[in-house]
Order: C-alpha cells, then sequence, then structure tokens
DNA sequence: TCATTATTGCAACTTAATCGCATTAATAAT
DNA sequence: ATTATTAATGCGATTAAGTTGCAATAATGA
C-alpha cells in the first residue's frame, strides 16, 4: 500500500501545523478552506497516525485529537508527556512536561494518554 | 432533588465494587444479572459521579469508565493517580501512582485524565 | 392511604467515527 | 504521451456511545 501525494494531505497536515496544536477532524474541516468529505480527512489522519507523522490524543470530551510531534522520531518514550485541552477554545496542545511513573510488575505497556483539561493561557 | 433508594441503585454500585475495578456501561450491564436499560444504566452512573461515589474515566478507546475510588472523601489531589486499561479484559484499574506536574503559567486546571494502557497483570 | 416527584423503560436522537462501493486520479509501465 | 493499476476520494449508510423526552412506575413523606 504506497501512499500517494495528494492536495488533501498537504491541506490537512499544513491545518494542523499553522496552527500549532492538535485538531479534531471538526476543526480541521472547518479552518481548511476547501471542502473536504469528513471520512477522507479520518482516513488521511489514521494513514498519517499509522505512518507515525501525527500522533493521536484521545480526550476525555470522547473525541480525537490530533498532533504532529515534534520528537515522534525520537525515542517512543518521547510520546510520554502531558496533554493539556482548553474547554474554551476547544483545542489541546502538547505541554513540555514529561509524564512519569514505574508501572507494577507483570504490566505490559503499549499507550500513554495523559489529558489535563481547564482553561489555557490564551483563554484565561 | 432528594435521591431515592432502589435496587437498580444498589445492583449498579455492587457490581462495581464486586469486581474492584473501573467498568463501562456495557460491562455493568454484563454482569449485573438483570436486565436494566442502557439509559438507566448511564443515569444512574452519572448521578454517583455528580454525588461523589464514583468518579469517570475517559479512556483512549472513546468510552467512559467508572470506579470506586476510595480516596474521593479525601482531598481532590487524591483523584490524581494514573489509571490502566487492560486491552485484555476490558477494565481499568486505578494504580496507586501519584500524577505530578505543574502546570505552566496561567493554566486552570480543572480536569487530570491520566491512562496508561496495555496488557495487566492478570492477563499477561 | 394518598400525594409528590424521583426513577425507570422505551424509543428517538445526537455525535464521533467507520465502512462499502462506485468514481476519480496519482503513479508506474508501456 | 498513453494506458493500466490501484490508492484516494465522496457519498450515503452504518455503528457505537451516550443523552433526552415522555409516559409509566414506585419510593418517600404527609
Amino acid at each position: 500500500m504506497k501512499r500517494r501525494n495528494t492536495a488533501t494531505k498537504d491541506a490537512v497536515l499544513s491545518v494542523i501545523e499553522t496552527s500549532g496544536k492538535a485538531m479534531s477532524q471538526t476543526a480541521i474541516e472547518e479552518k481548511i478552506g476547501v471542502v473536504i468529505n469528513r471520512a477522507t480527512i479520518y482516513r488521511v489522519l489514521n494513514r498519517y497516525c499509522e505512518d507515525g507523522i501525527l500522533h493521536r490524543i484521545a480526550a476525555d470530551n470522547g473525541r480525537q485529537y490530533f498532533a504532529i510531534c515534534v520528537k515522534c522520531d525520537e525515542a517512543e518514550e518521547s510520546l510520554h508527556h502531558f496533554h493539556f485541552r482548553c474547554e474554551k477554545c476547544d483545542t489541546i496542545e502538547c505541554l513540555p512536561i514529561p509524564v512519569n511513573f514505574a508501572l507494577p510488575k507483570d504490566y505490559q505497556l503499549t499507550q500513554v494518554n495523559c489529558v489535563l483539561s481547564g482553561v489555557c493561557k490564551d483563554c484565561a
């Protein structure tokens, strides 16, 4: 399944890059300027996640947000940082705060999802 | 809005207590033994959350889980612990690991939701 | 025992996300 | 440059989680 370059893919990534934050499908659709089908946006986002370009954050509002992780090319450990979801502007940002924990014996880890919620500095 | 005692309420709480873990509505409905409507279970769970009996965990699978927090009567800080979601047995447990972080200036915190996922000790 | 109103069940609804399928279009082969 | 292959897209339908309106039921207090 070799990937092809399309305007849609570029546009989606560009919107997220510009925002500098993690975005939901809805937010991307609103900001992207052109009309792109919802299913297509989700498929583009899922492909980017598979390819390690984006990472997915499951927020406590039950929705998915997608972020470009500047450190995704480094160790997996770099994924272990906190996210902050602002309830006012509906965005999520990656905080430069590492998540530290020691899992009890015999537990196998596959995912870390730490989301703090409240009001961000821009909306305070 | 004074609360009334019902068999349904007791049964729901009892199932969660017995499991010793956080449970989803689906899991509760399966384990509870009697037929209780989905909407009713959600309403019971939401009421328990309002009353501080249960707390709600938003898992990275997009679903809600409900747990009896033994420390809910203590300081709010006690809520800041990690949860572990086992992908095999579909339960979430509260880990005795505190979540530590220092929020950047001007951020206001209202929620902490930290979920680690993988395989728990019982399923390993 | 009766009145009040919280609780419940049912069906409909909302929202997030996915999926099947026909069509379009990016890339590789000729 | 033309054609063949198949990834990507749009559309509509579908799934799943959770909520809501409303009428019926039942817990509590008078």
